[in-house]
DNA sequence: CTTTGATGGAAAGTATGCTTGACATTTTTG
DNA sequence: CAAAAATGTCAAGCATACTTTCCATCAAAG
């Protein structure tokens, strides 16, 4: 799976810290999946997805297999 | 988190056994899922959506807050 | 150059998603 | 009704999401 977390967490000019405060997980989650170290759980897609107005799959792009 | 997995499966007509084969899970799974003991992971989710051919969202309801 | 803010990333621990296996209960079918 | 199919559910174990703590790197600013 990739995402587009990066840029769309820079267009609206935001830090990680930020945007780990306002989902409330912490600053190593938004890092880590940034970078592609794991998935989120779909509640935290879900929570990402709503602070930005857009779609799960908007943001989080599902790759077949594995 | 709310979902409508047991009302869509049944409208396509197959069993839990079925669809699990077909998403690559266990039975247990799916059953777990309808029977809301636990979330599914965002890879599965997007399975399932792929497999009906709906969005995330159409399936899994978010409530807010935990 | 030194400090500060933002980010990368490792390590160890906890929580949860998912597996296999087993057995009970319910539903369907002959 | 009796047999078979479908579903519910528990337990133990493994994989992964997420946490806290800590340290390193880099860029901007004083």
């Amino acid at each position: 799976m990739k995402n587009r977390l990066e840029e769309i967490r820079k267009q609206q000019g935001i830090t990680q810290e930020e945007l780990a405060s306002v989902l409330e997980v912490s600053r190593q989650t938004i890092g880590s999946l940034e970078n592609g170290r794991y998935n989120p759980s779909i509640l935290l897609a879900f929570k990402i997805a709503r602070y930005f107005g857009m779609k799960i799959e908007d943001i989080f792009i599902y790759e077949e297999d594995q």
